[in-house]
RNA sequence: GGUGGGGUGGCUGAGCGGUUGAAAGCGGCAGUCUUGAAAACUGUUGUGGGGAUUUUCCCCACCCUGGGUUCGAAUCCCAGCCCCACCGCCA
């Protein structure tokens, strides 16, 4: 979230970044409660004080054995009155909370104004595979090698859920393994094994909550829900704490399964493993000052690119434009791995910043040594990277005309030095 | 799941319905002393919000959360959440 006092003072940049982002967005409802609000907290505050002043008044009179009788029936009246602004504040306080939440972060001015068609492809890397066959996809490359089994996962579960067997299994542990160690050993970031249920206070620290609920799943009973990534637990890890200067930057990596119920994107990417209910990925979460945060996006798109780079994938880094940012990003970097059986570019990594607006919203603040002062950190996160969809390129890009797939150098320490899957 | 105890500032820990935003100690910061340090001593030290004559001043709120009683609540009542101990169940 924004900070009200921010809103009031920048009116006119918030209106830009509804233009910039596309929605249909009205202030005036906005600026008006904040004015009533305030409006009201004056005359409700002197009338708390003209109590204050009365109850040491009183006090002073029992002190000195007088009735304080008169003193009190004259404060009954004012009394009921700031219960009744206290009331009126309160309807004003939950209203501004809620259009305040509407309003999205503000883009960073490097970033292009437009919808999805002004993405910017920043650059890429590596080169297209080339076949002297019609190469495969990823459903019937892993069919044939028996190492996904859908139709089952089907079965225990629902449409869209996957099951990995055998080497399928291990690549896939392989793969987090892999990227786990590279960020800790390599990128220096700390490993976290997080929870994967989150209560309420969670999802709404980082912002899944109120909006996205439908995209969750709810445990009923205990008011928990399933982490849609481990940005959730991560990032929360330091909600409404008090960080030192001296801490910062924090880097964090987590692997954790992901659950996304997908609600209404029934008829989009239903095949294969493009878009499931569950899974698995590596996160990188930063905590930074403020004035070092793009510069730490920088380098965690350059963390991210590295996994692809040692796996060999071909990539591209899009950078999004204003419409296409999500709602409490000021920035973002999308790597979009190639996949050559379905010859697609497929999203394996969002790398955010998202400046103040969570740890606003998180409660997430540093104190500066110099000045003494609390200030709220930058939070960054991106994906170091999502799993389903790289093994989809993987498959797809070492195929061999045998209907074998090489194993990257870099996975093999994983898989028994295992040279391909046959 | 059951029983008992408990949630107060950065930490430990007092707190009678009425100058208690909160004792005391520790820690932090500044100063005195010292060649320097330690010790000792002195002072200082929470957060958020609002107002104005906006580098300063004034006011309000906050003792887990939300309600209630009262002229007045950290203190009394109710509900919830969390923590600790023991018992039960359990990988």
């Amino acid at each position: 979230m924004l900070d009200p006092k921010f809103i009031r003072e920048n009116i006119d940049l918030v209106k830009e970044t509804i233009k910039k982002r596309n929605l249909k967005l009205d202030l005036n409802a906005l600026i008006k409660t904040d004015n009533s609000r305030r409006r009201l907290l004056v005359e409700l505050e002197e009338l708390r004080a003209r109590r204050n002043k009365a109850n040491d008044e009183i006090s002073a009179l029992l002190k000195e054995k007088k009735d304080p009788k008169p003193k009190i029936s004259s404060m009954k009246a004012i009394s009921e009155k700031i219960g009744a602004l206290e009331i009126k504040l309160k309807e004003f306080d939950t209203e501004l909370e809620k259009l305040v939440l509407t309003i999205p972060n503000i883009p960073h001015s490097s970033i292009p104004v437009g919808d999805a068609g002004c993405n910017k492809i920043v650059r890429s890397w590596g080169e297209l595979p080339k076949f002297d066959f019609k190469p495969a996809t990823h459903i019937e490359i892993s069919q044939h090698l028996d190492i996904i089994d859908l139709p089952r996962a089907t079965k225990i579960t629902g449409s869209n859920f996957i099951l990995f067997k055998g080497w399928g299994a291990k690549l896939e542990r392989a793969l987090f393994n892999f990227m786990l160690d590279l960020h800790t050993k390599k990128h220096g970031y700390t490993e976290i094994f997080p929870p994967f249920l989150v209560n309420r206070a969670s999802m709404t620290g980082t912002g899944q909550l109120p909006k996205l609920e439908e995209d969750m799943y709810r445990l009923k009973d205990d008011d928990l829900f399933l982490i849609p990534t481990a940005e959730v637990p991560v990032t929360n890890m330091h909600r409404d704490e008090v960080l030192d200067e001296d801490s910062l930057p924090v880097y964090y990596t987590a692997y954790t399964a992901c659950f996304r119920r997908e609600a209404g994107s029934y008829g989009k990417d239903t095949k294969g493993l493009t878009r499931v209910h569950q899974f698995d990925k590596v996160e990188m979460v930063k905590f930074v000052k403020p004035e070092t945060s793009y510069n730490e996006l920088e380098k965690l798109v350059a963390d991210a690119e590295d996994v692809l780079q040692l796996l060999g994938l071909p990539y591209r880094v899009n950078m999004l434009a204003s419409q296409d940012l999500s709602f409490a990003a000021s920035k973002c970097y999308d790597l979009e791995a190639y996949a050559a059986g379905v010859d697609k570019w497929l999203e394996v990594s969002s790398c955010s910043n998202f400046e103040a607006f969570q740890a606003r919203r998180a409660n997430i603040k540093f104190r500066r040594k110099n000045t003494k002062k609390l200030d709220f950190v930058h939070t960054l996160n991106g994906s170091g990277i999502a799993l389903a969809r790289t093994v989809i390129a993987l498959l797809e890009n070492y195929q061999q005309k045998d209907g074998s797939v090489v194993i990257p150098q870099v996975l093999r320490p994983y898989l028994d030095g295992k040279e391909r899957i046959s």
